[in-house]
DNA sequence: TCACCGTCTATTGTATACAAATCGAAACGG
DNA sequence: CCGTTTCGATTTGTATACAATAGACGGTGA
C-alpha cells in the first residue's frame, strides 16, 4: 500500500464511500492529484481501478464522475447480490470445514455481544458482520465469485449510515446468521442458499422503506 | 477506438483470445509497447483494463501474465455463468418487447441457415449466436448484470476453437434457442431461466468431455 | 556442492512536458 | 430572443526521462 497509485486509490475510494465526494461529483485528475499529493499518473491508475469497481463512471470523453445510482439500479444490485451471495452460501455449506465453522461461531458471538449491550455497538456489529460474510465467501472457494460479490457489496449504498437500525432489526439479522450456522453445520447447501437470499432481500426492503421516493442515492443501508 | 490505449487494449486482448499469447505468457510493458507501436503509458492503461476483465493476472510485484485457468476455475466460471445468464433470461422474459422478440427470431433463422447448409457455417453460427445472447442481455436491462456476464463470457475458453462441434450439436443448440423464444413469447421468466441454465450447463459438459484430463486450459469450447 | 549474499540488470512506478480533444462562454447571425 | 459558431480555457491522452524495486546472476565461504 505504499505505492502512490495505491494511496490514490484508497484515498479516492474512501472519499466516495464516506460521502465526502457526493454522487455525481466531477473527478478531475489534476484536482485529485493535488489533493492526494501525487502526480496525475498514479491518479489515472487509481481511476481505472475505481471504474472497474463501478464506483466512478466516465463520460464518452473520459471525464470521471462519482457513480450515481437510480432506485432501479439499486434494486438490480440487491437482486444480483441475493443471487451471488446465496450461491456463495450454498458452496460454502458444501465445503465447510470445522475450523471455518468455529470462526463463524466466534463472529456470531461477537455480533450477539454487540447487539445486546445496553446501547447496541453498531460499529462492532458491522465489523463482525463483515467478517462473517467474508468467511462465507472465502469458504465458497471461487475467485470469480469473490470478485463479483466484492464489486456488489462495496458501494456507498451498503457502506453509509448503517446506524439507523433498531435493536430488533439487529436481532433479526443475528437470528438469520444463527440459522446459516445450522445449515453450514449440516452441510445443507440449499438451506444455506435460501436463508442467505432471504437475508439480502430483507436488507433491500429495509433500505427501500427507509429511502422510498428517492430518485438517486445519497445514503444507504447496511446488510444486517 | 482511435486512441492509442484503446488500440493497445484491443490488440493485446485479441492476442490473448486468439491464443497468440499463450496462457501464462509474460507481458512486459516495454515489449508490448514496441509490438503495438505506442509508448508504455497507454499500454499500462490497457493492462489495467485487461486485469479488470480477468484476462491477465499480476504477481505481487506487478508483473503481468496471461491468465491461466485450472479446471476447477473453469467449472466455477460456467456455474456462475449459468446462474447469471439464466437470471438475464428470466428478466428478459419479464420485460420482452415485440421488437426484440422479432430481432431474436431473425437471429434464430440466421442460426438455422448456418446450421443447415451443406457444410455448416460455424462463423456465421457463432456471430448470430453471440447476437442472440447479446439481445437477451440487453432486454434484461441491468447494467451490472451486463458487466458481470461480459466478464464471464469473454474468455479464451469461450472464444477459441469453436469449430469442433458436430451438426447434431449445433442443431441441439438451435432447438434450445427455439424453446427460449417460446418462453420469451409467453413472458414466462422461470421457463426461460431454466432453459438458459441447462443451455450453459450442457456447454460446460461438452467442454469438459472434450478436454478431460487437462489441468490447465489452452483451448476451449463455445457456448452453442 | 550448496547456501548465502551482494551486485547488476531488467521491469515497473512516478513525474513532467507537451499534444490533442472537449467543454463553456461569448460573439455573431437569423 | 434563440440557435449557431468560434475561440479560449480546461481536461485528458501520450511520450519520455528518471527513480525505485524485484529478480537473476555470479562470487564467496563453509
Amino acid at each position: 500500500m505504499s505505492r502512490a497509485s495505491d494511496r490514490a486509490y484508497a484515498s479516492i475510494r474512501d472519499s466516495i464511500l464516506s460521502g465526502e465526494l457526493a454522487a455525481g461529483a466531477p473527478l478531475g485528475e489534476e484536482a485529485l492529484a493535488k489533493k492526494v499529493g501525487v502526480s496525475r499518473t498514479p491518479i489515472r491508475d487509481a481511476l481505472r481501478r475505481l471504474e472497474a469497481d463501478m464506483l466512478i463512471r466516465r463520460t464518452e470523453s473520459q471525464r470521471s464522475f462519482v457513480a450515481e445510482w437510480s432506485i432501479d439500479e439499486v434494486a438490480d444490485s440487491f437482486e444480483l447480490r441475493a443471487m451471488v451471495e446465496s450461491l456463495a452460501a450454498k458452496r460454502a455449506a458444501e465445503r465447510m470445514r470445522p475450523e471455518t465453522l468455529e470462526q463463524l461461531r466466534v463472529c456470531d458471538s461477537r455480533i450477539n455481544t454487540a447487539t445486546e449491550e445496553k446501547k447496541p455497538d453498531v460499529n462492532a456489529f458491522l465489523e463482525a458482520n463483515r467478517e462473517f460474510h467474508a468467511l462465507i465467501l472465502e469458504a465458497a472457494a471461487s475467485p470469480r465469485l469473490s470478485a463479483m460479490l466484492t464489486n456488489l457489496v462495496e458501494q456507498p449504498i451498503v457502506w453509509r449510515t448503517a446506524h439507523h437500525y433498531s435493536r430488533d432489526e439487529l436481532r433479526r439479522s443475528h437470528r438469520e446468521h444463527g440459522e446459516l450456522l445450522s445449515a453450514f453445520a449440516r452441510g445443507d447447501g440449499e438451506w444455506a442458499s435460501d436463508i442467505m437470499s432471504a437475508h439480502i432481500r430483507r436488507a433491500f426492503h429495509a433500505y427501500a422503506d427507509a429511502h422510498s421516493g428517492l430518485a438517486a442515492i445519497g445514503s444507504g443501508g447496511q446488510d444486517l
